[in-house]
DNA sequence: GCATAAAGGTCAATGATACTGACATTTTAT
DNA sequence: ATAAAATGTCAGTATCATTGACCTTTATGC
């Protein structure tokens, strides 16, 4: 027979991890709801959405690097980027040093949605934040930060890649 | 001119917020990795994880409970349960109290294939929480449960509604 | 210089998940 | 008796993803 577990422990057991996971689906879920009418009235979804984000957050990343943040596949990507590219959302620049590297950077047009966009989400994070508090917040990065896969975290931050040469 | 931001409130930044977007996007991404493959043994995507997921969470909810976590559209809905029914892992019970309404509840197939999608997702879960410690579990919580629409935070742990009388 | 690999693009077909709109059934409530 | 609620279904469509095959341009290793 096993002992009761100790009550330090008692944020390991099941429903402790369960509650995180509802949470989780439920903020994520009204998180993401803010952006859509804003993307509709311009015929946009929410890959656009992911893709514009990412490219605001590592100007002239390469599309092997969008990638690998996005895990779909590059014929996915495709898509959304010609739209985005047809729009004038952003451009793709050449490398210097590796002219096969397209890197992408946002137009100012693109710089302009994905503010606004961004900004139907600053509401509700900043009530977040400010209602739970700067410990809180910590805590909510740490626990966040230790369920990405390790082999991933070293990329999350990384905001300038080591070869991030383009044209212009 | 406006005076620099005061120290305690610096997480309150742009910065920081889009960290939050950071962190919420590659944990959920690699958290929802993990059932995929026990997923798609058995014919099965997110939509079918989703389902099962609350009704194990909600035992004998209600159609339009379940719709009212989901937010998709009944015609969506209907098509995963159909097929959770189909191969056996959920039941429709109709109400005692009131007959129009069908009672969601796993059979024992279905408990057995939600547990073994959790547990595909418990060791990450648990690492994140150990390594991050309690507190930090304390401030996780605490945040996503202020990003949560408040007309929304009511039903997040209802575990019992107040008609879930159904048969058997 | 030449072979190979890397980075990226494209065509075609398909699958999963969602949507709108319309309509039907059963049961409850007024 | 009629209206409304809860659920189901049919039909068509949109979005976002997939696999597989093939191609071009450029860089790198020998």
């Amino acid at each position: 027979m096993a002992l009761p577990l100790s009550p330090s422990n008692l944020f390991l057991r099941e429903e402790e991890l369960r509650r995180g996971l509802d949470l989780l689906f439920f903020a994520t879920r009204d998180l993401q709801h803010d952006p859509d009418q804003q993307l509709e009235t311009r015929g946009l979804g929410s890959a656009h959405h992911r893709a514009l984000y990412f490219i605001a957050r590592h100007p002239d990343i390469t599309v092997s690097g969008l990638l690998a943040i996005l895990h779909i596949t590059k014929q996915s990507l495709s898509r959304v980027l010609n739209q985005l590219i047809a729009d004038g959302y952003i451009v793709q620049l050449p490398g210097l040093r590796d002219r096969r590297r397209r890197h992408l950077r946002l137009t100012e047009a693109g710089t302009a949605l994905e503010a606004a966009l961004f900004e139907t989400q600053r509401e509700r994070l900043t009530e977040a934040y400010s209602r739970a508090g700067a410990e809180a917040v910590a805590g909510f990065w740490q626990v966040l930060w230790h369920m990405i896969d390790p082999s991933n975290q070293g990329r999350v931050f990384e905001h300038t890649s080591p070869d991030n040469t383009a044209q212009r």
